[in-house]
DNA sequence: ATTGGAACCTGGTGGC
DNA sequence: TGCCACCAGGTTCCAA
């Protein structure tokens, strides 16, 4: 389930084995992705050199010498390097050949990632709308406290809203919502510059410890079987209904917010709560 | 314009 | 054991 810091730790990881590498042959096996992939215009990648590789959000952006391949690993996704003679399996949708010998793999059960070839990234209507990016001096308190005051949702879901900010999927946002003492479904504009404050800080916190983890789980690209590494991390709610607050030993409850599983503590949790919501459960 | 919900897809799990 | 229903996850798109 890739969220922000393993992405970062996917670009990480395949960077050293990609960059200045030729691409010689651009190998779809199934184009069938969240968007159908183009055979045309991946036969234009041939004969390019990957200048550089990029990351905005969940989105990996490649930049060759002509044009750019931008990357979603949607929520099974998986990118690693292998030998080009390396046998594909079942899911390894699309093979980058690079002249070395060595190719850059995309792997997706779920098939909700996409591979899409673009002249100016930047400008694609996936990448242009994005939001800011958590861990840079963008985000901060006071630009999360304006959108909070433009909108009536749950905080929950403003902090996973990719046009605010990007990057925060549901792992980390019960997360960050958890260490901020916040109810998920407080109403955004309601949310003071001081809550806001905390906010911000526990997510460039969380995901910045993500990013460092990250780095020690996946360690080497190249292996033939390319673990897709999901993190040891400790986590406060997420995965963990029915168990204990750390902090203060209530059963952990769950509830639902935009389709989305959301555990909380009750009791840590109660910030910015109206009585309305609070009789929703 | 804002908000909620469906859709996309497959592997894993729990219930019968 | 097999079968079935359901769930997880990120994002876009459509409808209200």
């Amino acid at each position: 389930m890739p969220e922000l810091p393993e992405v970062e730790t996917t670009r990480q990881g395949v960077l050293p084995h990609s960059l200045h590498q030729q691409i010689q042959t651009v190998l779809v096996r199934n184009p069938k992705l969240r968007w159908p992939v183009d055979i045309r215009f991946t036969k234009a990648l041939l004969g390019q050199q990957i200048q550089a590789i990029r990351r905005r959000g969940k989105y990996l952006i490649f930049d060759c010498e002509y044009l750019s391949f931008i990357i979603h690993l949607g929520m099974s996704g998986r990118l690693c390097v292998v030998p080009a003679t390396k046998i594909a399996a079942k899911h390894d949708h699309i093979d980058i050949i690079f002249s070395n010998g060595k190719a850059l793999r995309f792997t997706d059960p779920r098939r909700f990632g996409c591979f899409i070839v673009t002249e100016n990234p930047d400008a694609h209507k996936l990448i242009k709308k994005l939001g800011v990016e958590p861990l840079t001096r963008n985000f901060h308190a006071h630009y999360l406290w304006q959108q909070c005051q433009r909108r009536q949702v749950g905080i929950k879901q403003l902090i996973m809203n990719s046009e605010i900010v990007v990057g925060v999927g549901n792992i980390y946002a019960n997360e960050a919502l958890f260490q901020s003492g916040l109810h998920p479904l407080a109403v955004c504009d309601t949310l003071s510059l001081s809550q806001c404050l905390r906010l911000v800080h526990y997510i460039k916190q969380i995901l910045r410890q993500a990013i460092k983890q990250g780095g020690t789980t996946l360690k080497d690209f190249t292996q033939s079987d390319g673990k897709p590494g999901y993190f040891q991390q400790f986590l406060y709610v997420y995965g963990r209904k029915g168990e204990l607050c750390y902090e203060c030993q209530s059963p952990l409850q769950e509830i639902r917010v935009s389709q989305r599983s959301t555990i909380i503590c009750k009791t840590c949790q109660p910030l910015g709560l109206e009585p309305s919501i609070k009789d929703n459960y």
